[in-house]
DNA sequence: CCTAGTTGTAATCCACTGATAACAAGTTCG
DNA sequence: CGAACTTGTTATCAGTGGATTACAACTAGG
């Protein structure tokens, strides 16, 4: 019971949102329940659905919000060098925030569903115009920053990658080149 | 009602299999419905069960089928030339059955499960020294390799490559790149 | 202070889904 | 043939999970 405090209903759907983020992250978008996004938020599960109505709009304002935090990095990245190389270099402060890019991934997979897949290729085409814009790199090494990300993405998934990740050769073989940007 | 056949356990079992590749790429793992797949494969829904003892099960047996094709469409284009560049040349034979890499991406986007996780993590970690051994690539010629490949999966999830893709002028952009190997 | 609005919960619903059990129909083989 | 086995279904269950409703508790401002 301790302290009830109580909060505007703006505030409580922040940290609503925030549980939601490391919820679907963690587990996707039908594994995760919006049961368990109340227990992290310490409210009830009748609430969260109060706050957004349905399931899939908190689902929809996960990806909104990991997607502008995204984005938020590579330009504060862009600020202080832009070109394409820091940016890549910068790949770990994405990984810093691991539910970043996971939310993102159950995003793809979660696009047979229409809203969500309108929303994810919105927002995945904007990241993309937005790294040529801000670095003016050429489609093509575009496409291969992109690469990366959703290599790095994946195996953030598959937890072979990062500090308490479960180490195995090929994994470890694979971190280590990330390092070296040929040319 | 027409031909009602019999088939063995074993062949009945391949063809649930073939409809689970397909549903669970579409639809991913909590996403699928047993019955869904049933309807498809043409059984009741309980068969399916029997056949194959649990969901997660036959999700399993859906990631080792994929994974078993994807490094057999690898092997053949070894054999033509066991470049890397002509794997990636091949890439297109991957995209012409959409499933396999987007079953793949689903038991990414489940790896949370330690069971997938542990099938995923051993299956993926398989692939990439295969396609170090069959090209003789570098760790780090093999990292591009499969970061490409993960770039074209969560395209495909989206729905933006391919035939019958949503056009979208960031993602036909992006696709063009993709024949032009730098270097 | 007291009424109107806001924040939050408890109770409950109901549709769905994976799984089990019991049984029917076909097959095989001595 | 007929007993034993295999293939497959129907009926059904038990749990779950998102959503609705009604209500309680707190807060503000006239």
């Amino acid at each position: 019971m301790a302290t009830r405090v109580r909060l505007t209903a703006a505030e409580r759907g922040e940290e609503v949102l925030r549980a939601a983020v490391q919820a679907f992250g963690a587990s996707g978008y039908e594994g995760t329940k919006t049961d368990e996004i109340a227990r992290m938020a310490g409210v009830s599960q009748p609430y969260v659905i109060r706050l957004f109505g349905t399931k899939q709009q908190l689902f929809l304002a996960a990806v909104q919000s990991v997607c502008e935090r995204i984005e938020q990095i590579f330009r504060e990245a862009a600020a202080e060098s832009p070109e394409l190389r820091s940016l890549g270099h910068n790949y770990e402060r994405l990984l810093s925030e691991p539910e970043l890019l996971l939310v993102l991934l159950h995003g793809f997979s979660a696009s047979g569903d229409r809203t969500i897949g309108d929303c994810v290729r919105e927002r995945f085409g904007a990241i993309y115009t937005l790294v040529r814009e801000l670095t003016g790199a050429t489609p093509q090494e575009a496409r291969e920053f992109l690469a990366t990300g959703m290599l790095l993405t994946v195996m953030s998934a598959m937890q072979v990658l990062g500090p308490n990740a479960i180490p195995l050769p090929w994994a470890q073989e694979l971190q280590s080149t990330f390092g070296n940007d040929n040319e």
